[in-house]
Parts: C-alpha cells; structure tokens; sequence
DNA sequence: TCTAAATTTGTAATCATTACAATTTTATAA
DNA sequence: TTATAAAATTGTAATGATTACAAATTTAGA
C-alpha cells in the first residue's frame, strides 16, 4: 500500500503526521481509539498534539478514506479499510476484529420506503481464545 | 402493554418516574436520546432530573428491557424493542426508523473463531419522504 | 528569498455522562 | 399509626471526550 499516493488520489496533501496517522490506522486492524493513535504515535511524532489526531481523522472521513466504528456507546474507534465488512467484539477481552460479510444477503420488508447507502453491523459475543480459557 | 407489570417480572420496582420513562421509551419508537426523554417528560414530572433519565436507563439496560442504539458516533439512542430488529438512520432529516430484518441470514466466514451473542444492524441513507422531495 | 496559504499545535470552551452526597419516598416492624 | 431503615430521586460538582479558536510553524509558489 503506497499510502502518499493513495492520500493524493483521496485529494489529501500528505504531511508526516497524515502520512503515520493513516499507516497506522490500516496497519492497525483493532481499530485503535483517539487516545490510542495518539498514544502510540506521539513516540514517532514528539510534537504530535491530540487536536491533529482528531482534524486528520475527520479529514479523512471526509475524504472517504475512513469510518468510524461505533460498537460501543461510549468509545469512537477509526478503520481504514473500506471494503464492505462487519465487526465483532469479544465482551470479554475487548478486542474488535474485522468480519467478512455478505450485506447483500440481507433482506428487509420495508425496502420500498427507503434508499440505503450504508450498512454497519456489529457483533458481540465471545472470541474463541476466550472461550476456550478456564476461569 | 401493561408497564407496571413489565417492569415488575423484570425485577425493577415501579416508580413513577420508571413508569413513564419505560413508557415514554416504547410509545416512541423513534428512539431518544436522553435529552428527549429529560425535556419530553419534565412537563409531566416536575421535579424530573436529568441523572434519573440517566439512572433508570442504566437500570433498564441492566435488566435487559432496553437497548442502546448507537447509529450514529455522537448521540446514544435509547430502544424499549427488544425483539430482533436493525435500525435505519435518514441522513437527510434526522429520523430514526425500525426495519424487519432476518438476521440468522447473514453468513459469515469466520462462523468458528467466535460466538456471537448480540447482533448491531445500522443502515444509512434516504427515507422516501425526502427522496421525494423537491429541493 | 519573500509572502500567502495550509497545516499543526496548545489552550480554553463545550457538552454528555458519571460520581456522590443530600433529600425524599417507600416499605417494614413495632 | 409511628418510627426506622432501605431504596429511589435529586442537584451539584467532577470527569472526560470532543470542538473551537487563535497562535505558531511549515509548505508552496512567485
């Protein structure tokens, strides 16, 4: 992935901080938090402030080149891949992976009285290696 | 829908300010947030503060007569529906509405690395009111 | 090199939510 | 009925995430 160019075509101008934002984002399949981009890149990015962390992000939404993932209501998480999938969350470990999923399996009675143009879905439950753990 | 006794067999005591929280939530299916509920229930209950919206909700969600519906990153909905359903977002005029949805359709490769016990559908897009609109 | 525009940054403001202690209400037993 | 304890409600203050905004820095072009 040749992430200045894929800034550029997105009509983003890469900086340092856009270019390691959105590297660590796709790199970073758990879909990391605010504080947890910021947290992890202000080691590279010493002059690095929160406020950028949170303009880039919203740059890039804009752009279309990243979405939120609201799994739960009192954390936003940020995902790079734009490719059509679900999300899962373990309850007992925390950790959110990607799920590959069919949307257009989905079927609905009241497709006539509107026009979708996004689906998010979320799913929580129990990951394996939690499960298979002995309390 | 006899609230007091619904209330009752899922172990929460029947106040009056949880009486008509609970039935405030399931008349409107519109899904407030918390501000709602507060401003639409104020006029009938005086002495109403914003933290027993917040306290009995959370009491609701504890005992599984309600859920969150967190469509969108920046507003948490409430939803007295228990029963399986997704959720459609307009993105035009704001209104949050109930979709029939099979969820036991959706397929997903992954089926043996977790199990999952909750299920999020969010759509965006149009509702047929605005789409016939002329602006 | 100079200047203007864009980007980044830090601080302060805002807003939703939670913590907590005081008050009020409810339930129980004398 | 009255007294007492427990439960529920309330208001205020604290917290924490996000946004607003203005100053500083960097970048791009003349």
């Amino acid at each position: 992935m040749d992430f200045i160019n894929h800034l550029t075509s997105n009509n983003i101008k890469p900086s340092l901080q856009r270019i390691k934002i959105f590297e660590y984002l796709y790199d970073n399949r758990e879909h990391p938090t605010v504080d947890t981009i910021y947290s992890d890149l202000v080691g590279d990015i010493p002059t690095l402030s929160k406020t950028t962390v949170y303009n880039t992000l919203k740059l890039f939404i804009d752009n279309n080149i990243t979405s939120t993932v609201t799994i739960e209501d009192n954390e936003v998480r940020y995902d790079a891949i734009m490719e059509e999938h679900a999300h899962f969350k373990c309850e007992k470990c925390g950790n959110v992976q990607d799920v590959e999923i069919d949307v257009s399996a989905l079927k609905f009675k009241e497709k006539n009285s509107f026009k979708v143009e996004k689906t998010n879905i979320y799913l929580k439950g129990k990951c394996n290696k939690c499960l298979n753990k002995i309390n």
